[in-house]
DNA sequence: AGCTAATCGAGACGGTACGTCACGTCTTTAG
DNA sequence: CTAAAGACGTGACGTACCGTCTCGATTAGCT
């Protein structure tokens, strides 16, 4: 059966070609920011043919988002080979749970300001703000930055939340996918609009309010 | 004293082509999309030289903000006039402030249910997630815009959470700056990042959620 | 003994390669044109990878050149076995030799009249044109197309007017390669530069006035 | 009357710009052959856009074409300030008329003299090879290139054979436009196919053979 | 009411980047 | 173990906009 006119034969990826691309990409997007990051430049740095950046991508934000998962994932791993089994969770990794110490405001404030932490790491700000941003512009684009990056991280806030509903912690109607906006859209607005400064305090603050609620008890 | 070649006089400007510009822009941006709208396709369909917009903004962004702003004004004078002390908060209009009817739950979920008429106004969408992308990546519109357009808004569920406050239905030691997030920023983010619906349901809830917090009572 | 990278062993060659290339290149010249002609269409079309036309020749225009020396070649070999004996001179073949009735002017007519029909044969109008065009602007290309079809096609008019010096019918102090061109030359120029209409008419004028000359007599 | 879509307005058209063009394109063909002359190498010596190029240009080969016109204006307007009256014919400069000194043969020879001096200056010989090429492959260019530089020389030689017709010394039946061919082509194909050796006694012997004829007296 | 200096529509200009095409080289893979 | 297939770095193509810069032609504020 024949394929499409103009399916490249992905066997035959330069490997070198590809590293090569992320590695320019995430370096310009950092260095002169998103809209001055072209694919001749990101071709030219890479030492690449815009046709080796065509030919596998469709536009500049598909790099970038693929850059970024792949730095994401790096870095997971080795997070995961340095620190095994310390529960240590350095600034720009992602988690592979939320700790679940049975004190669920001092789980959340310890992930939250690790959060605050990875927001304020250069390394990743450049390139995941200019993801996000295209993925406000870009639905399609928004959506893919979502289900790949966004929504994993939050899925472990569903975790932790149902295993406190479990324990009793939270209220057991709760939908944990809409109660952790509580504490984690606060925080993600802030970042992303500049409506606020962006420091543990807020975080431990948002957790408190979050589990409380506004009314007196 | 000689003119200075970078002040225009202002009292000169034609009104005229003011207006144009800012219909054009509107209109091409709810067309064709932030990054196709163009300077020259705006001066273009406005009947516009480009230096008349070189002459009073200094990007692509800056007119798009002041064009949001002016239909902002615009609706809201609408508004004003239209629905003159009835309280009504017909969708895409700013709210001169939120109902105070003694009910802060009521009067939450009234509001942010406009809020969520006004997200889904396609006249109103596409301006304002070009703006806020634009803001995102590009802090000093981000201030603006967030100074111009999201702080006034913001102010007003100061307001209502301090007479709550007063009326001794939201705890006194509560910062309302920080408290409204609970529930405008999820709203925000599901808006901003399709990370999930905005739907009345939605917004209800969050309003539940937040004011009696996640853990039970 | 080990291969020489650029040294290709031509006793491996695919002839069946060969020929659809030859083919491939003078059908695209003759529908596309010969700069639209290129060498990944000449291999895609012929079937073949683009290394097999790189190995065995050095540019586009070689290609054309031996394609078309190859069909100069099949097609006078036709001629000669289709006509053996009979003097026929088909369109677009080869001439062994000028005919030799005795009558200069109606033999030099004869063929030159031979010559209109082959240069308005579209099936070689294309290539030789390409041909002659790389030519002008190529010298070594030029050179080797001379001295393939060019010059053997003109030995044949110095050999007619040799006999004819022997005859008597031609002034015996002449140089035969310059001679030539007084009706050769101007019925190139007019096909090569479309500086006039290229007719039986006109060629038979040309021998006329170069066989008795502009002065009266 | 609306003119199409897209005319240029060519009363603000940059004479600079023109003219570096010109320049920039004369250069380049001399220095580095017309295939490898390209749009991008022209602007970026002109300092010029490329827009600028392509807004007034269809095409590399009318760049050139409009170039090598200008240069020959520019020549002849030189030569017939510096050498007026004189009747002097320095190299690469068009002729205003043949001299008639009563004698055809040396008037003759002492023209295509003067133009084997032209076809072998290094200034003329690069464009006109280019032109000359381009023209044998693109019939419309070609034709537009012999209207604007090649028949109005070869009119020159009309306008003297006439006068030689009137004067008796050339035979009153003879088409003067088929007759100039006799001497004037066959120096053409020497040049554009490297056919033969271009020189003095070549030419000279040209116009012997062509106004006395090849058979004997 | 007329001057005059500005803004205005228009768009040419030198640039940069776009996304595509073909070059000629090199590597992989299927027959 | 040859050759087709085609990915690769390179570079030019022709187009779209950028932001600057001239042009007359209004046009509005001051004399």
């Amino acid at each position: 059966m024949a394929h499409n006119q103009s399916a490249p034969d992905a066997t035959r990826r330069s490997e070198r070609s590809r590293r090569a691309i992320y590695d320019a990409a995430l370096a310009l997007v950092a260095e002169v920011g998103y809209p001055k990051t072209t694919i001749e430049g990101i071709a030219s740095r890479a030492g690449v043919g815009k046709q080796t950046i065509y030919r596998w991508w469709p536009s500049k934000a598909d790099v970038l988002l693929e850059a970024f998962l792949d730095l994401s994932e790096q870095a997971a791993e080795e997070a995961a080979q340095d620190h095994r089994g310390t529960g240590g969770a350095p600034a720009g990794t992602q988690q592979y749970a939320i700790p679940d110490t049975g004190d669920l405001a001092a789980d959340l404030k310890y992930v939250l300001r690790a959060t605050v932490d990875e927001l304020r790491n250069p390394a990743f700000e450049a390139p995941s703000r200019a993801l996000a941003a295209e993925g406000v512009v870009n639905e399609e684009l928004g959506r893919r930055f979502v289900a790949r990056l966004l929504e994993p991280q939050l899925q472990l806030y569903v975790d932790r939340l149902r295993s406190a509903q479990e324990a009793g912690d939270v209220r057991p109607d709760l939908d944990p996918r809409i109660a952790l906006e509580l504490f984690v859209s606060p925080l993600a607005q802030r970042w992303l609009q500049h409506t606020g400064p962006v420091t543990y305090d807020y975080t431990d603050t948002l957790v408190d309010y979050a589990l409380h609620g506004l009314t007196p008890r």
